[in-house]
DNA sequence: TGTACATCAGTGAACGCGCGTTCACTGATGTAC
DNA sequence: TGTACATCAGTGAACGCGCGTTCACTGATGTAC
């Protein structure tokens, strides 16, 4: 087993990568740091040369989760050019990201515990957020109301994912995401219709 | 201290409520039995005659806060008979429910948290959401559009009291209440005017 | 090029603590006569 | 009405386990000369 010092900056990446994973698969809370170091193929006293503590680990985890999920790659079409809004709900509304968390966004994946988390932790989501709405804004219509709309569509958007998971494996899981879909799109629709 | 048979009914009945209270304010997993019993003015040891399980106790608990909290009055219009979209809006997206998750809808307070549980934690909650999006149609416009709006309504409210409550101190959380409810009452617009 | 030494990433045993669960016991209530 | 007994809700000490955290140690890498 090489300790070359080149090599601590993988492990912190394998670990790091691992906890973006489990905390949108199972929660801030329930990730263990045994577990995970098993996952990176550690052992668990390894783990404090890389962090300090558990929860600065989940804050390291939560970070990355925001930066490379699902709803980092929707906010993305500013830089990629090309992403409409119905590419993005195709995406973000597919049962594909409904089935797999661990890949998904880290806002419907993790919103909810966030949203009782210290303000620390509430901070780190929050920031990517304005920039997922910022995003969002663009992609829509460009009425005066694009702001507004853009938040409640991320509202409808998170809230889908989220209901969808709890009805996994009933048909209407697949429903909610059809209906929040097309719900915003015509909320899209009007905006680009009635307004200047 | 009294001892009762009839008095166990009551001891029960202050476990199962400041459970109810205590998941939605701090999520499915993070109860303690200890803390539990202090509430409820027992001490831990008697939990057991009460439940099996601490498992058994949080699918309780989840059915008293789906049956008692926000969720509920925002489905029962049908019995009071007066309640509008509007009246639902106005209290569900209310910062006093953003504020108080302990008394209020368990959908907002714990979909994140149920959506990575067991069937049976699941089923839980999917049954008092068929009645939610059923009563949501109802007080909607009669369009045949109803039930799929509700669904996304209900997508839309959700997700905005969650994502109000990771800005919770934050200007933008007031506001994502205002922009959701707009989005749902524009929808509601649509859906009356646009159809049959 | 080779040898001795310093560094340090990772190991794995151990510790302390909290928590779910068990259980022998207490003492108030309710019943039998 | 009063006494003896049975019931059982609740008590609190104890147990086992998992987990976050610590720490002395290992052994590979890299450096000095």
């Amino acid at each position: 087993m090489g300790h070359s010092r080149a090599e601590k900056a993988h492990s912190r990446e394998r670990i790091i990568s691992a906890a973006a994973r489990q905390i949108r698969e199972a929660g801030l809370e329930r990730i263990s740091i045994a577990e995970l170091m098993k996952e990176a193929d550690l052992t668990h006293g390894g783990f404090y040369g890389h962090f300090a503590s558990r929860s600065e680990l989940i804050a390291a985890a939560l970070e990355r989760a925001l930066a490379d999920g699902e709803g980092a790659s929707a906010s993305a079409m500013k830089a990629r050019g090309s992403r409409t809004l119905k590419t993005i709900l195709n995406s973000y509304l597919s049962p594909a990201h409904r089935d797999n968390a661990g890949a998904g966004c880290a806002i419907s994946a993790l919103a909810g515990d966030v949203g009782r988390a210290g303000p620390e932790v509430r901070a780190i989501m929050t920031q990517r957020l304005e920039e997922y709405f910022a995003s969002m804004s663009e992609a829509l219509g460009d009425g005066p109301e694009a702001d507004d709309h853009a938040v409640a569509a991320w509202c409808t958007m998170v809230g889908a994912v989220v209901l969808s998971r709890v009805f996994k494996g009933d048909q209407r899981s697949d429903a909610i995401l059809r209906q929040a879909r097309k719900a915003i799109l015509q909320l899209d629709g009007v905006s680009s219709t009635a307004s200047g």
